[in-house]
DNA sequence: CACAAAATTAAACAACTGTTTAATTTAAAC
DNA sequence: GTTTAAATTAAACAGTTGTTTAATTTTGTG
């Protein structure tokens, strides 16, 4: 598998991504990748080899992108509670600015029996755990956060309260009164972010 | 729009839920269908239409379903942690009992203009915010839950963590050890259920 | 039984699907 | 400028798509 890209091949990857997010892999068709590109149908199959393939290299092009973009927190000289805090907010903007292929991943690989083409997220996915581990460790050590905790059920959490809003983003602008995209950008950005922030730390710190 | 169906057309839109749900609206052709519900392929055209229609029966056919299910807790004689541990028990055995069409509004009206047609879905939507206020103004008032709660956020945390979850089932059955479906399933109605369930009450109650 | 409506069928329809071919153009190397 | 490889093209391929047709069977009603 190939893992290194010309700017031609960037190019139709990165068309591929917006309409396999707007329209779903089966609903995408190579023509319309190719007439959006502006470039021939058979250019497709002569970069990628078939569309699959193209599926393929879209995510390898992007997890490599999205290994790049990891952090480590646990090092960094601040209390858990603020580095809860960071994490999240990584977490937030990491989503944001791949929306598209986060989209594609959670659409195209729920389903099916495409699982095994998932190593690449998985690795992130652990990463994210360990991390996560470590600063919740810490937090129980010094006496901040309870001791029962199911960490393994952090990150969906997380995950999932940001794709449900930002997956049902007409409903949720017209509940909040959000009324253009930006706004709702905003929102996710302040309000949005906050509020999974609090919710984290009530989780980790509330006692029953 | 046709809201009642006869036995032959619940067989097709019961087949058609399930195939939806595993491969996609785009995913699934008309003649897939057909084959799997043993019926001819002009059966789907003579009784709905279209494919499309066909996916729009199933919605209404569903949504009437999910309307029926509702059930008002605002008025039992429990104290509101009681009442927010029901009602998110409810969200639960809900999703879990209505998986299939739960994917499927997921997976097919979140991307694409198909909005206009969620209204239904949207009418259950606000109930079910309608309900969560009543309980949280109470517990407001009573002095138990805090007064700074963006109310229209607590759903999509609930909603979100469970289908994240269960829309990521092979990951977290390693991660977790579950080595069946049924491992999974018990799992999700009790640990993740009571993860749930706390989380929102710890939401609610703490003071940062 | 006779008749009409409903249900079911196989076949055909045109449009679209992903992919391949073979010819042509462009670019690079010598 | 010639040669060789890479890039690009239009056309064709075979298979699938959703849908419609027209003929046939089944069902219900008088």
């Amino acid at each position: 598998m190939k893992t290194d890209f010309n700017e031609k091949q960037i190019q139709i990857l990165l068309i591929a991504e917006t309409l396999f997010a707007e329209k779903g892999f089966e609903g995408t068709s190579i023509r319309t990748i190719a007439k959006e590109a502006d470039i021939n149908v058979a250019m497709v199959s002569y970069y990628f080899g078939s569309k699959e393939k193209l599926l393929e290299s879209l995510i390898v092009y992007r997890t490599s992108d999205l290994k790049i973009q990891m952090e480590n927190l646990s090092v960094e000289d601040l209390d858990p509670i603020e580095k809860i805090d960071k994490l999240i907010e990584l977490y937030v903007n990491r989503i944001r600015c791949n929306k598209g292929i986060y989209r594609i991943l959670h659409f195209e690989f729920t389903t099916e029996q495409r699982e095994d083409k998932l190593k690449v997220l998985n690795e992130v996915r652990d990463r994210n755990l360990k991390s996560i581990e470590t600063i919740i460790h810490e937090g129980q050590q010094k006496g901040i956060f309870r001791k029962d905790i199911i960490i393994p059920l952090i990150p969906p959490t997380i995950m999932g309260t940001f794709f449900h809003f930002s997956m049902n983003k007409a409903y949720f602008k017209k509940l909040l009164n959000l009324e253009t995209d930006e706004a709702f950008e905003n929102y996710i950005q302040t309000k949005f972010k906050t509020h999974i922030q609090q919710t984290i730390k009530a989780l980790l710190i509330y006692e029953s």
